[in-house]
This record gives structure tokens, sequence and C-alpha cells, in this order.
DNA sequence: TTAAAGTTTCAGTAATTTCTGAAACTTTAA
DNA sequence: TTAAAGTTTCAGAAATTACTGAAACTTTAA
């Protein structure tokens, strides 16, 4: 790895652990973005100096993302990884999977609590409280499902429009209530 | 703390770390979010198990969140503590402090990185993948930046509109263009 | 069908993160 | 000014999470 590359691989590993993956994950797949040709297990395991144990499971976690692509080479029965799709595919399937570990658990169980009976004025309080928590983030969660459904040339619309949405709404408001 | 509010505490305390803090800090403020009355480092710490000096920490991480107030009681010298501001505020806070952690380290290093000098073609390539990842991620900070902006209202509209959004976009660029 | 090449699993070890509890420090009523 | 009440800090213990390396398993060319 030259410099360049191995301070990106390092930090990717670093930063792993807060975007939901461990260290040698987040190595294994930066070291897939940055190389132009796939590479083997070992391949990923000499430049990483980590377990052929790890890099196995760590690609495999990387398939469950759907982060990795496999590819061959005539005559040779090793796999070949690098990474798929665009740098967009790429935030699309973190986001994605970062919706389903942070906050659908946490929805299923705040539906469940407000289908319970609230027996004291504590309890209905907390209920109250719930509730504004699950409205909002099943409001996130459906928008950001929204999102990506989009075309990404709309979403970069969007994004470039920035404050300007505003601006926008209003337009479009104007034009319903007419 | 009756089961609703077990159940919803011990929940948050567990997706605390997918959230970006950890197990007690998760349960201090989900206890604090649905009690009605605020409530002294000491009730927190007998409601919840953990020791004084552990829920001195996590008291200390929530405001740096800015996520708690203290308020006071007269001829009472504790200090008491609530969960500051809205639900909607909570969600702006967590997300901008996110944003502050995982993406801005990112962004340093990858604006270094593409300072560097290429001197291999496998460089070159990387630096390019680089500063294709340096473009999304900026994008998407700026546009999370100026979505905090708007007023909630705003938000709520944009959200609620979902897909549609589309459609307001293609009236927008027609006026543009006309 | 065999064996070479490759992949996966898993028990034990290492590293990291979190928590405790005691001690130090701070504040204020008397 | 004192001491009681409250708060903060921090070194070490406990719990959690990640990693290694060896062994088991799978695949396929010959």
């Amino acid at each position: 790895m030259t410099p360049i590359v191995e301070s990106f691989v390092m930090h990717f590993g670093e930063m792993g652990s807060r975007w939901g993956f461990n260290r040698t994950v987040g190595q294994i797949y930066a070291l897939l973005v940055v190389s132009k040709k796939p590479l083997s297990a070992n391949d990923i395991g000499d430049s990483l100096n980590i377990s052929r144990g790890n890099v196995s499971m760590g690609l495999k976690e990387l398939q469950s993302w759907r982060l990795v692509q496999t590819s061959h080479i005539p005559g040779d029965r090793k796999d070949y990884y690098g990474a798929a799709g665009t740098i967009w595919d790429m935030a699309n399937r973190v986001l994605e999977e970062r919706r389903k570990r942070e906050m659908d658990p946490t929805l299923s169980l705040l539906r469940n609590l407000m289908l319970e009976k609230a027996n004291t004025d504590g309890d209905k309080y907390a209920q109250s409280q719930l509730s504004e928590i699950h409205n909002l983030l099943e409001q996130i969660e459906k928008w950001s499902t929204e999102l990506q459904k989009l075309k990404p040339e709309t979403l970069q619309t969007l994004m470039k429009l920035g404050n300007g949405v505003s601006k926008v709404l209003e337009i479009g408001q104007r034009r319903k209530s007419n």
C-alpha cells in the first residue's frame, strides 16, 4: 500500500465503528474502493496484515451489506473481490442498513409500548412522549425510504437546492390552493 | 420505574451504542424524556442502579449534546435534570453531533489526501475515488446543514411530500427556464 | 476419486470500552 | 469558618467486542 492508500484505509478502519461496522470491515472496504483491480482474500489479508479467518468474516459482512462484488479469472478458482456499484450506491446501502439497525427495532418497541395499558399518571405521560418519538421516527423512516427511491439526479437537484427548497415549496403550495 | 418506562429505558440503553453514545447515557436520557418532573442525579442513579460517578459522567455527556436542562428547587442545592427541548430538537442534536463525529474527520482527511502528490498509477486511481467520496460527503453535509436551518414546518411539509417532491421540483424547474 | 486450492468456523486470547466506588473537590447555610 | 450536602474525577475491575490461528469443510481440475 502506498502512503495515500494506507492513510485512507486506516482512517476508514477507525471510523468503521461509527459507521456501523468494525475496524477490519472498514479497512477491507476502503482497500477495495481504491483498488483498480479486484483482490483475492489473500491479497487483502496480506495488505492489511489480518488473519485469513478475519478477512473471510469481513467479506461476508460486506456481502450482507451488498457492498462487494466477486469476479473470477479463467483457470483460477479463487474469488476476486471489488467494491460494488458507485459511491452513490455505497451511501445508499449504508443508509439503508443503518435505518434497519437503528430505527426499525425502536419503532417496533414503541408500537408495542403504545398498546400497553397505562395504569398510572406517570405511564400516561410516558406514553405520550413515546408516541411523539414514534411519530417522528416513522416520518423520518418513510421520508428516507422515499428519498432513496428518487432518481439520483432528482436527489442531486434537491440537494443543490438546499435552503432554496422552501421557495419551491411555496410555489407548489400556491398551485395547490389555486 | 413502571414496566412501560423500564422497557423503554432499557431499549434506549441497548440502542445507545448505535446512536453514538453508551448504554448509561442512553438510559439516562430515556428516563428523563419520560419523566414529567426533573430528577436529581441521585434519583437517576437509584432508578437505573448505576453508580453515582457514572451518572455524573452520563449527564456531562448529555450536556455536551445539549440534550439536558437543569433546574432548581428553592432551598435545595441539588441540580435537577430534565430532557431539553422538544423531540424535534433532540433529533436535530443527534444528527448534528453525528455529522460532526462521522463526517467531518473523514472530510478533512480526504481533503488532505487529495492534495498529496500521486506518484503511481495506483495512487492516481485512488485519488480519483477519494475525490468522489469527498464530493458526495460534502454534498450530504451541506444539505443536511441546510435542512436543519429550515423551519420545522417547512421540513414537515417536505417530508410529507415524500416522493411527490419530484413533481414540485419539475414545476420549479419549469418556472426557472421560462 | 483424489488432492490441491480455497473457504468457513470457532474456541480461546487480546484489545477496547464501560462502570464502579472511593477520594478529592466545591458550595453554602448556619 | 465550618461542616454537611452535593459533585467530579480517576485508577482499576468488569464486561463487551474483535481477532487469531488451527482445524474442519468445500470445490474442482486432473
